[in-house]
RNA sequence: CGGGAUGUAGCGCAGCUUGGUAGCGCACUUCGCUUGGGACGAAGGGGUCGCACGUUCGAAUCGUGUCAUCCCGACCA
């Protein structure tokens, strides 16, 4: 391709509204470009990187024995009413109405779909297992669109779905995807880590999340998610599921007697424990929580911090978040009191579900809220001033430093990029869908399924997160939209114009993805524009070519070298 | 959903306080000159100042509303 046809726009400056590195490159280095809120147009040298990336995706998953099919983006409400969805997926998804007035929504995700195909396609076991993927355009009306590429709302994905006859099926179908995956993602120049999770609003047991790790000192960090890991063993958990051995603190507040005290404006347990002059590790933290429409109290030692989805899974609920202030004043008017947020304890709290971390059991003499404004109970102790919550969970977040369950040694924290995910799905959907097939016992039984999704465009935009410099994009050769770019110096020079265009030539007819720079540009820009876009090897012809030399320069790591053409041409073609 | 900020040419911005009919840099067009790290000169083209209503002789500028975009928070009582 010649740079002088090529439909591309690099900006002299980063565009105003990004912020992370990859939206800022991706804008200025002319990949993308911002049609509405979440909504990219991906322009031809992107739609290079993303056609790379899905073929990939396709060569690993057909390798690994799945099927590709394509279902359609538009999908009507029944099916979703069917699985139960409907109701509880949220405004994440974009729901719409047919001139009929039916019901529709724009495909987040495809467990409806597909199982509504697997139930008409696969009536016995002989036809078992099968694993069936799309690379499809998702919709997901995001809260809160953001980072570019990495968290849109119109995005592309490639989804897999298992279909095996039981458990021990689908345990083979999950690790033959999962070293699918390591591959994948190897072969996209990305390291990953497979980390634990939580399994969230797709339903399941067991899942995993391939995480790009990023740099924690780097600006404007685009990691979303912490990822606990071990320093010893290979335990390794997103911090929505993370589970640890904590460090012994004091649990004992040495308070003598049980009583009621004065704690005027101490409305966090830092200003608590600063006017009692105690560690706030003897005290017992109580917060309120609506979890699906329902109050919920959790208990939680002073030091530590309620991991929101852990607790939110104690009753398996879809939506969680923190109670807000005239919802609080509900809950105390209720039941008699008029506490505010700082001094809310269990005792005498009516119509609302209580949850103990495991940490307040240990607790004795301690101090908590009594649920009077400006005055808590110290001293106090389980089952003689306060009861213990009959329901005990952990509902904690890991915290750095605490130990691993699996081998004792330290945990630490790092932030990561999910660009895949695997889940174990079991018979959620088929059973609520009523998707059966006939085992070799003549019984109908429900599929054990399981689903497998890989950002496509997320893992192009992870890989420039993790592959570039102050000058520009880095690409990994097996994702970069084009191999190598010949950049004449001069225009004006006839004989650095007749070899630029004799190295492109021999490079085309050996099927190599190459551009010529033959914009009638300063050597500058040409320069700046190479190492923007970044294409992995540039072969630079200039004044030396007068003694056969050209320049050859590897984006990786900046290295130039001086050899001849031909040289430069045979460097590429062993690629 | 709450809080903060911003909407002026394709991109980045100034002008607004103190109303008088829009400007700078990049990009674009033409010509000249230049060609190893985003040159230079000359001449051009391009904007209902997000939108609506209001105040006024007159609104980018003041007021009200609305829409859009970005950031922060969705939180430890």
């Amino acid at each position: 391709m010649r740079m002088s046809n090529l439909f591309v726009q690099t900006l002299r400056e980063f565009p105003a509204d990004a912020e992370v590195i990859s939206h800022k490159l991706l804008v200025r280095a002319g990949y993308i470009r911002k049609l509405t809120n979440g909504v990219y147009n991906f322009l031809p040298l992107m739609w290079r990187v993303l056609k790379k990336v899905e073929n990939i995706v396709r060569e690993e998953m057909d390798a690994a024995g799945a099927q590709e099919l394509l279902m359609p983006f538009v999908q009507p409400s029944e099916l979703w009413q069917e699985s139960g969805r409907w109701d509880v997926y949220g405004k994440e998804l974009m729901r719409l109405k047919d001139r009929h007035g039916r019901e529709m929504c724009l495909g987040p995700t495809h467990e409806e779909v597909i199982t509504s195909i697997a139930r008409e396609g696969i009536r016995s076991y002989k036809q078992l297992p099968v694993n069936l993927y799309q690379i499809q355009s998702k919709f997901r009306d995001e809260i809160r669109p953001r980072f570019g590429l990495l968290r849109g709302r119109e995005f592309i994905m490639k989804d897999a779905y298992s279909f095996d006859v039981d458990e021990e099926g689908l345990d083979k179908s999950y690790e033959i995807m999962a070293k699918a995956y390591r591959n994948i993602f190897e072969r996209c120049g990305l390291e990953t880590k497979m980390v634990q999770s939580d399994s969230g609003a797709i339903g399941g047991s067991v899942s995993h999340e391939f995480m790009v790790l990023v740099n924690e000192e780097a600006e404007n960090n685009a990691g979303e998610n912490d990822v606990f890991y071990c320093t010893k063993c290979g335990y390794s958990a997103n911090s929505n599921h993370a589970v640890s051995i904590m460090n012994e603190v004091e649990t004992d507040g040495k308070f003598t007697k049980a009583e009621i005290v004065d704690t005027p404006n101490t409305h966090s347990i830092e200003e608590l424990a600063a006017f009692l002059n105690i560690p706030s590790t003897v005290i017992c933290k109580a917060l309120i929580y609506v979890v699906d429409g329902k109050y919920v109290l959790a208990l939680i030692r002073g030091d530590r911090t309620v991991e929101e989805t852990k607790l939110m899974n104690v009753f398996a609920g879809n939506d969680i978040r923190i109670a807000r202030n005239d919802e609080i004043e509900e809950i105390m008017n209720a039941s008699g009191f008029n506490a505010v947020a700082g001094f809310i304890g269990p005792k005498g709290l009516k119509n609302i579900e209580i949850v103990a971390d495991e940490t307040v059991k240990d607790l004795k003499n301690f101090v908590i809220g009594c649920n009077q404004n400006d005055k808590h109970l110290v001293g106090a102790n389980w089952g003689i001033d306060v009861d213990l919550p009959q329901r005990i969970a952990d509902i904690r977040l890991v915290e750095e430093n605490d130990k691993c369950v699996d081998c004792g040694a330290e945990l630490k924290v790092t932030k990561g990029i999910e660009v895949g995910n695997i889940f174990k799905l079991g018979t959620k959907y088929s059973k609520a869908m009523n998707a059966t097939f006939t085992d070799k016992d003549g019984k109908e039984k429900p599929f054990i399924m399981g689903c497998y999704g890989i950002g496509i465009s997320r893992t192009a935009a992870a890989a420039v997160e993790r592959h570039h410099d102050e000058y520009g994009i880095k690409w990994p050769l097996a994702i970069a939209p084009y191999t190598v770019i010949v950049v004449p110096v001069s225009d004006q020079d006839e004989i650095q114009m007749k070899v630029a265009e004799e190295i492109y030539n021999k490079l085309l007819a050996k099927n190599v993805e190459v551009l010529i720079d033959d914009r009638s540009e300063r050597a500058g820009v040409k320069l700046k524009d190479a190492d923007l876009i970044g294409i992995p090897y540039r072969i630079t012809v200039g004044k030396t070519i007068k003694d056969n030399l050209v320049e050859f320069k590897t984006r990786a790591n900046n290295n130039v070298e001086t050899i001849t053409p031909d040289e430069a041409i045979a460097k590429i073609l062993s690629l």
